[in-house]
DNA sequence: ATAAAAGTTAAAGTTAACTTTATGGTTTAA
DNA sequence: TTAAACCATAAAGTTAACTTTAACTTTTAT
């Protein structure tokens, strides 16, 4: 199968003017061109538009991500190159997760919040409530956002 | 305490321009001035910049935070408002960690795929791998890679 | 008393990742 | 065969979230 710019755009839910700029930026440096200069994107080629996908997605830039396809054509000498930057991004990804849990647990203790002072019509009750009121699963969390660092101030 | 915006922004770790860039966009409209017009921060604002700094990291835009502030500044009556913007904070970033989680699975089968490349001195190797050889956890991410739809393909 | 350090504002500059616009060539369907 | 729908490029515009600069004032340390 070939594709066009635009059926290929549409294949992957993105732009065409996208697939242009990655492109020009040389993140494709694979795809042909018919003999009128029209891009004739492969499966092949929409197999790396996912890589890329993906790889944007564990926050790659696009700059890293080029560097990683000309590390691939370069060839097998490149292998142990491309393990260390997947491993790096891995782990990158792994504490970028970690954060955003406790962001997640932030939000569970903003939703209890909210929940209890819609019932009681207002967030005063929240302030005065003594920590035993509070469920235990929110406590550290409630701390953390309150957390002045007694030591370091004057 | 009292703290100027250099020391503030030290202790969250940030620029002081930042603190001035987020006062300037009306995210600080509780910092008060001295006579001569300087910047004093409280701890109470130090918790409010903990909260920004929260929401940030839950991809709420600065604008989307600004609304939030002034909702929390117009009392009680925004309780409402308040729960159901933190439920879908927090809706959306459960679905983001999940597709967090699928890339995490994508660099785990990347980082096997090297390391036994590397191995082999060669990616040869891997274009060629029965089924069979390829450990059960990475097969579906593999599949996902190569997807080519072929439903889709005329 | 004065120099250095830090504060102020307004306005312009930066960066990444696109998108839009302007201008023109190519394919396709009637 | 011609209009519509698509393709191409280059260059300018967009957006968010800052950062830098310039010009000036205030605070602090000696």
């Amino acid at each position: 199968m070939i594709y066009t710019v635009g059926e290929m755009a549409k294949k992957l839910g993105v732009a065409a003017s996208t697939l242009r700029y990655y492109d020009k930026e040389g993140l494709l440096p694979l795809v042909e061109r018919s003999s009128s200069g029209i891009r004739m994107f492969r499966d092949e080629d929409y197999e790396w538009l996912l890589v890329i996908s993906c790889l944007k997605k564990t926050g790659m830039s696009l700059k890293n991500i080029k560097e990683f396809i000309y590390l691939v054509m370069e060839g097998d000498s490149t292998i142990d190159k491309r393990l260390s930057l997947f491993i790096k991004q891995k782990e990158a990804m792994e504490k970028r997760m970690a954060e955003l849990q406790e962001t997640l647990d932030m939000l569970d203790f903003k939703c209890w919040y909210y929940r209890v002072a819609k019932e009681a019509g207002t967030t005063d009750i929240l302030r005065d409530m003594p920590i035993e009121d509070i469920p235990e699963e929110y406590r550290e969390i409630k701390y953390k956002l309150q957390n002045v660092d007694l030591q370091n101030d004057k």
